[in-house]
DNA sequence: CGACTTTGACCCGCGC
DNA sequence: GCGCGGGTCAAAGTCG
């Protein structure tokens, strides 16, 4: 099978970017049994909670023509709305038998809303992380909810995060190391669904990935488990992202691994190693993380992946040096303003 | 030879 | 109970 780097997935046409689109959140099974959640379930489709998230997805998170400004940064106030409203199934813990499972019940009631904490925080953050991106499509902050095994009854929530690439190729190469354990037709789709298990002994994460058949151009990647280890490919050892960086939402429940911020560190090397490759594309636009809109203090790894990771990518005054130092990022990460911004600059001092 | 992919078989949950 | 579909296993094949 074709691998690809990241570099392949942000090499998008100008107008589109990478796409994330539109949370999906999913519900947790009121009798604790399993749900294996396909492509709808992920998108809420069919499931009697909340606006539906299928709404969300068809719309854009930013219009793409539009760079969302520091001002204008923060998440859409509908969406956000909608982002925030938790689907009243989940963990409803009111039912209890005796005493003992009361308590028991009463330790998952609140294992579970923390969780469901945590997960709001990630959401947010993602919300805003999307709306500060020009994200166009996202579709993915949740927990799978593993089958019960018979020797160890008890629930096992796996966070899952998904999202939609436009990619020519379905394997994305995330930095870590991938052995594909199957492949399955899918259902209504003429394309078949890959699995994917980490390489790293004792590290359980899979991933998911298929192309949507809606749009043939488009790969759905669903990320499962939190990784235990640090990103493999750590170049001179300059940016291994740690586990917990490298995880979602994991405060609680641990995370699912997402791709963005170690993308642009690729990004960014491969823009080194293929610079005439990268030649006049335009891609991953304005990365704004702004500290005043972003608790630094949560617990979430989540936060301090984004601000850990991606605030090396933060075009600002002062990070416009680091443009200029690597001579070869501007017509990457630079969204137009910027670089028009850094051209004028580089103008003034040629002047 | 080790790492990885392919692919048919198998398991399990769910709906009817 | 049966069939369907999703997910996983594991043997065989491929590749560097």
């Amino acid at each position: 099978m074709a691998n690809s780097t990241f570099s392949d997935q942000v090499m998008v046409p100008a107008g589109f970017s990478t796409s994330l689109s539109g949370i999906y959140d999913m519900p947790c099974d009121e009798k604790g049994s399993s749900s294996s959640l396909g492509f709808m379930d992920m998108l809420g489709i069919g499931q009697d909670f909340g606006p539906s998230w299928f709404d969300l997805l068809q719309t854009p998170l930013t219009p793409p023509q539009a760079l969302p400004s520091p001002a204008s940064s923060a998440v859409p106030e509908s969406m956000t709305s909608e982002v925030v409203n938790t689907p009243a199934t989940p963990n409803s813990c009111s039912i209890s038998s005796s005493s003992t499972e009361a308590a028991n019940e009463e330790n998952q009631c609140k294992a579970a809303e923390e969780e469901d904490q945590d997960q709001e925080k990630a959401k947010k953050q993602f919300m805003q992380y999307c709306s500060n991106n020009e994200v166009l499509t996202c579709f993915g902050v949740g927990f799978r909810q593993l089958k019960p095994k018979k020797k160890n009854p008890k629930r096992q929530r796996e966070p899952r995060f998904a999202f939609m690439t436009k990619s020519e190729v379905d394997h994305l190469d995330d930095g870590y190391r991938w052995r594909k354990y199957g492949q399955k037709a899918v259902k209504n789709s003429p394309f078949p669904r890959s699995y994917y298990r980490c390489t790293t002994a004792a590290c359980g994460v899979k991933k998911r990935v298929e192309r949507s058949s809606d749009d043939p151009s488009t790969v759905v990647t669903t990320y499962e488990g939190t990784h235990t280890h640090p990103c493999p490919v750590t170049p001179r050892g300059s940016i291994g992202m740690l586990p917990e960086a490298a995880s979602f939402g994991g405060g609680g429940g641990g995370g699912a691994s997402f791709l963005i911020p170690q993308a642009h560190y690729q990004v960014q090397q491969q823009q080194q190693q293929l610079q005439p490759y990268f030649h006049n594309q335009t891609v991953v636009p304005s990365f704004d993380f702004n500290s005043t809109t972003t608790s630094t203090n949560s617990s979430s790894p989540y936060t301090n992946l984004f601000l850990q990771q991606e605030r090396r990518f933060v075009p600002s005054p002062s990070s416009s040096t680091l443009f200029r130092d690597h001579g070869l990022l501007q017509d990457m990460v630079a969204p137009p303003q910027m670089r028009k911004e850094m051209k004028e600059e580089q103008l003034d001092q040629k002047v």
